[in-house]
DNA sequence: GTGAAAGCGCTAACAT
DNA sequence: ATGTTAGCGCTTTCAC
């Protein structure tokens, strides 16, 4: 093992052919005997030829590979967009490279550039809030969906979701259920979706005549870990909220299990929303009303991007998705 | 844009140099001279230079690319270790390349076909039950770290976990309760990690003297879907189980959906021990007792063999790590 | 301190 | 139907 892969010529001297001969005889072409081909094909076999994808890229000028750059593939919205793409790409024989920035822009920056050194036919990416503008640069040099969040000055097609919608849904459904003093637990602002939520949150707020009570509002950073400290906070406000909105993912399950703690009833003492895609939000007892990005659809869409890209076509649109109400059992008439 | 990228021959033609001396000016070479290094370097950022990693790889011989090949990224567990396995690929400059296998033999041989295109330096692979001939003897011409499934033909370092540790974990908790009759909803056998599990279940039973009652137990693919009937199954039995063990994480939530839908009160009615590393389980009412994997350890290991792969060592070794069990609110005495 | 030349493995144009 | 040749972009001798 570890002896270096066999070569075209390798399989030629083999067979006492031409290199180029083999190289036809495998990629099928028309004018090489049946017979050739058929003994090209067992020798590759045998000797276990795989083609290099370096020195074809050379020859073809670009490289064979789609480039998935996400803040975090540990959250389950990334992961089924990551799942989506790869299916993808191998049905068209083509490799995904996978990055990851954790929401940091310098490492953004490096993962770019790394990801260009293999001249992905397309990149996929969900730029952090402030990405540096080396990073959009180089970025318009290649083929880019721009996913969830965007740039203005990067060009090519975009897949976003109306990014205030989540919000208001939440807050508008608890607001029909008579409730009127709603804790909002969120990313900080300075995540372009973050500020979109509040916005969400205030128009839907006002559209009811209501305003927004700042001490009902807790904001933090991506991880969700302050959410646990935050709702014990809200637990404790007098008079206390009748309802929660979570709006995002680690900040949902950081923030039940706070609630849990406390012995709080659900929906009994407390309505709660909770954002993302958990399939543990059908099992919950009674189920979790939740806010849900449409990630198939999401997913779908930049997917069909790449491949448009992937035939040599320029892809060029935006496709706007709008979230989800999904009402289970966290929420009920405010008592 | 999607101009073709600039070349060494570009930069140097823009400053009156060989595209040698380009090429040691970016990559460091003692014998530039500064004044020449700067000067390249401003011109390379300006044009938007990026290495063409495919000639780089070419002359070189091998690529800068570790292989990933999963059964699914979707599972939380995998998404960790894919997390580790970018980090630190990124600390060494390393692009990672995802693959997919759907837990599908044929698509599993497509992707290390692929995967070996790209002359990786390791492949960490977690094997289908039944890995096509051809699959391993692929897999030996690479450094390649087995991940949780192993195969006896297949050479390489091994990170796996002592399989059958956690259902007999699982079902001592539960004999050590008290309860006697157990259901048990896992993987069907032809999965290398379906059958340990079976016999760990097995063994525990028999060291406390009882037998294995076939009727309570349910097996099926791994996507889990099954469970959900399964468990309403079970829970139609006179008598019924008092305790289950759903020995995955996909089963875990479909079970966990069967018995919400039924309003099974746990753990008052039914003692349950799920499995996997979801954020949930700590969240949920009461807590659910789990099985996890040591997965921060088994992708350190992992990661640990590919970064000596990559160093030039030769990686060899077999890292076993042990479940364990998590105690929280769903398993009580059996009344 | 820098230039010239060769070659990595592959494919496409041209020759036989 | 098959062989010859050339060149993709890069690094690495070797020469100056």
């Amino acid at each position: 093992m570890r002896r270096p892969q066999p070569t075209l010529k390798d399989i030629a001297a083999e067979l006492n052919l031409s290199h180029p001969t083999v190289s036809r005889a495998l990629s099928g072409h028309p004018s090489i005997s049946a017979e050739t081909k058929a003994r090209v094909r067992e020798a590759a076999d045998r000797l276990g030829y795989v083609v290099n994808s370096g020195a074809r890229m050379l020859k073809r000028g670009h490289g064979n590979v789609v480039g998935l750059l996400l803040p975090d593939i540990t959250n389950e919205f990334y992961a089924a967009v990551a799942k989506k793409l790869s299916d993808d790409c191998s049905e068209r024989h083509q490799q995904l490279i996978l990055s990851v920035s954790a929401d940091d822009a310098d490492r953004e920056l490096a993962q770019v550039r790394a990801l260009l050194e293999s001249r992905p036919t397309a990149i996929v990416v969900a730029l952090t809030r402030k990405p540096h503008p080396e990073t959009i640069a180089l970025l318009n040099t290649v083929h880019c969906v721009q996913f969830m969040q965007t740039h203005p000055v990067l060009s090519g097609p975009r897949v976003t979701v109306e990014a205030s919608g989540g919000a208001r849904l939440a807050i508008e459904h608890l607001l029909s259920l008579g409730h009127r003093q709603i804790g909002f637990v969120g990313p900080t602002l300075d995540y372009a979706i973050g500020q979109a939520r509040m916005e969400g949150v205030t128009a839907a707020m006002e559209a009811a005549g209501l305003a927004v009570d700042p001490t009902c509002v807790r904001l933090g950073p991506a991880d969700g870990e302050f959410a646990f400290d935050a709702v014990l906070d809200l637990l404790a406000m007098e008079p206390r909220p009748t309802a929660l909105y979570f709006s995002s993912a680690p900040i949902s399950v950081a923030g039940m299990r706070a609630l849990m703690r406390e012995n709080i009833a659900i929906p009994a003492d407390m309505s709660v929303v909770v954002a993302g895609v958990s399939p543990w939000y059908e099992a919950w007892p009674g189920g979790l009303t939740s806010i849900t990005l449409p990630v198939r659809d999401l997913a779908d869409a930049a997917s069909r991007y790449v491949a448009e890209v992937a035939k040599g076509d320029v892809a060029a649109g935006e496709t706007m998705l709008s979230f989800e109400l999904v009402r289970r059992g966290s929420t009920a008439v405010n008592p």
